[in-house]
DNA sequence: TGAACATATGAGCAAGCATTCATATATAAG
DNA sequence: CTTATATATGAATGCTTGCTCATATGTTCA
């Protein structure tokens, strides 16, 4: 086992093993890959603080209802939301309480960065 | 403050307050961008531990010397890693603690989810 | 059943991107 | 200067991706 005491951020040891593991490294690109884009990440960001629907997404995006429906698809193929029907509605919820705290450890360092 | 304290949902106002900031927004999904790719988070991730030099980073990944270059150049231009001549070397390292940090979490929820 | 509303999906396209190949630059040593 | 080693860069390419358009599916109500 190594003993290279890696504490800048803490945890050093657990993260030279994950680093060896070629899926780990795979699903963790796979999770920042889902937050990397502007529309997902308003997207996963506004279900940070409550459900909503289709339409209260494509109000809080800029862009077309066809493309908030897709960008639903593939987070919801990657587990990262999922849906419940409510009448004619299909209300979204995120499915995932890693991605809560990688939004908020993101825009809080990014905020950081800025004028603050 | 203590840094570490990386509470399953709580801060939730700045969350809030930083969603609404289209600047803010961008560069977090810039920085989540940059460890959406499986090389530039090996790279990334090795750097982690240690500054390491081109060769070095090319044996640790896998794949050809100018791939690793060119990706050293894409995270150079957005303030992630920073180079120092050492002879004939270029030594990289990590520019950004808050990319450490994040590495930390990713792996670590992705490592959880995997067979641990 | 039919109209109205809400969401989902497939096709197509334009832009972006990660890689490779070939080559250029840089540094060190003979 | 010449060679060897280390790294960087430009061009070309194949793959991915986010979007729009058109249309399909699903749900409610008259």
């Amino acid at each position: 086992m190594d003993e290279h005491d890696v504490d800048k951020a803490g945890e050093g040891h657990r993260i030279a093993e994950y680093l060896q593991d070629d899926e780990v490294i795979y699903d963790t690109t796979q999770m920042f890959d889902a937050l990397s884009d502007y529309t997902r990440f308003q997207i996963l960001g506004a279900l940070c603080e409550r459900d909503l629907c289709v339409a209260e997404l494509v109000d809080g995006c800029h862009v077309s209802q066809s493309a908030i429906s897709h960008q639903l698809r593939l987070l919801r193929d990657r587990g990262l939301v999922s849906v419940r029907r409510d009448g004619q509605r299909s209300v979204y919820s995120l499915d995932d309480d890693h991605v809560r705290t990688l939004i908020s450890v993101g825009l809080e360092h990014a905020g950081e960065k800025e004028g603050r």
